[in-house]
RNA sequence: GUCCGGAUAGUGUAGAGGCCUAUCAUGAAGCCCUGUCGAGGCUUCGACCCGGGUUCGACUCCCGGUCCGGGCGCCA
């Protein structure tokens, strides 16, 4: 290398500023000083592109940035290695959900998330204008994934958003999430809980081992949940609370914040909360035949929130119609869902699980933004 | 929605009526030093969210707004 050459590539090198974008010619040469063990002996230094400054935050991580700062420049935020394993993570966890549903025989599909109108009640839905016609987008897959119970298509997995106009402002909720939902036929809610502990169980595992570099990274011992999960009943959970002097709640009532934190507490892991009043569960949820104030509602828990909730669905055309107008909904906005009970339905069951919750309890972090890329709350529409 | 807390250089922070010409770190510019480190040293640059009020004097206190964080509610 002449004098000559390594002065201009000491004025390039000198010139540039943080974060530019470089290509690097030279000899790799062993180098016990260096912090790797090697270094490169330039020949040539490429300037791709040149970075602005000041940068909009420390992608060293000598810096702390706040959530929102890191929010509002996402990809400045990414190059932190903390916040990149994150994703790496969420990436394995959709890997090994996706190699599990593949290898247990499941179909992936994809059903619309512009629906015709609120068709399930309850939760607020988000308006779009759709031609001439108002629209909404769709809350859950529920309604098509039943119908696909209906086509044959007996085993049925889909990995995509859901959106919910709530103007809830917490930890735990966005506006919008990915939702992995499952719809089993001729399976009752027993059998689809095997089917979400596995999954679950399985991803932890592939994390561990797949992720080790992450998890490190963000200092997390993870511990894989065994199977079988411990199953709760609505009714114990209750007792369980009222033990511990934590709930002011009575038989019928849907858990409060306070309650669900503290069966958490006591019973440490992953668990299901299962035969739910049917009062409080959604019209397409089964009772049991000898006792319909219960249902075959589940949710699945971790000690820190809820992750997803699914039961053995109503496959009896009347009944459902019963369930829906005794809910107070009008049947004639469910004809699309309706017709496909009418034809030979066999009875099904499934889940929804929510992606960010599981990534979120699974690294232990303090908010579900920080687990959604580029996340969507009450006020946060960009980037 | 509601309650509590907060907003100071690009980023993260200290300061709680006059000690503020506002602290420290990081960063940027420059100089010096140096086979390795988040290198080090010195110099310089860069900030009190907005509007009103109280006061001789407001970054600091009061009122309103905006935005942020947390709890609860809502979340079939």
């Amino acid at each position: 290398m002449t004098r000559k050459t390594e002065a201009s590539l000491l004025e390039t090198v000198r010139s540039l500023s943080r974060e530019s974008v470089i290509v690097v010619r030279g000899r790799v040469k062993a180098e016990g000083k260096a912090p790797r063990g090697y270094e490169i002996i330039p020949s040539q230094v490429e300037v791709l592109d040149r970075a602005a400054q000041p940068l909009p935050l420390d992608p060293t991580g000598k810096v702390d940035a706040e959530l929102d700062t890191r929010l509002d420049s996402r990809f400045m935020d990414l190059r932190r290695p903390v916040s990149l394993a994150v994703f790496r993570v969420e990436s394995a966890v959709m890997q090994s959900l996706r190699s599990y549903f593949y290898e247990s025989g499941f179909l992936e599909v994809c059903t619309p998330k512009i629906v015709a109108t609120a068709t399930e009640g309850g939760t607020a839905l988000f308006p779009i204008s759709y031609f001439e016609r108002e629209a909404f987008l769709n809350q859950s897959p529920q309604l098509y994934k039943q119908i696909l119970m209906a086509a044959g298509m007996d085993r049925v997995f889909e990995i995509g958003p859901i959106f919910r106009a709530e103007e809830h402002d917490t930890r735990r909720h966005l506006n919008e999430a990915i939702s992995v939902d499952v719809e089993v036929s001729f399976a009752d809610h027993n059998q689809v809980m095997e089917v979400r502990e596995n999954a679950v169980s399985r991803a932890y595992q592939f994390v561990a081992d797949r992720c080790q570099r992450e998890l490190e990274l963000l200092n997390v011992d993870l511990q894989v949940p065994r199977v079988p999960f411990r199953r709760v009943t609505y009714t114990e959970a209750l007792d369980l609370a009222r033990e511990a002097g934590n709930t002011t709640m009575k038989w019928g009532d849907d858990i409060d914040t306070e309650t669900e934190r503290a069966v958490g507490n006591l019973v440490g892991e992953h668990y299901f909360l299962t035969d739910w009043p049917s009062s409080i569960k959604p019209y397409y949820t089964q009772p049991y035949d000898d006792r319909p104030e219960v249902s075959k509602g589940f949710d699945l828990m971790h000690p820190r929130m809820e992750l997803a909730s699914g039961a053995e669905r109503v496959h009896d055309y009347n009944l459902l119609v019963e369930r829906i107008k005794k809910q107070g909904l009008n049947p004639d906005g469910f004809e699309f869902y309706l017709r496909a009970f009418r034809y030979g339905m066999p009875p099904h069951a499934g889940w929804g699980l929510g992606l960010g919750r599981v990534v979120l309890t699974m690294l232990n972090l303090d908010n579900i933004r920080d687990a959604v890329l580029f996340p969507r709350d009450r006020r946060r529409l960009v980037p």
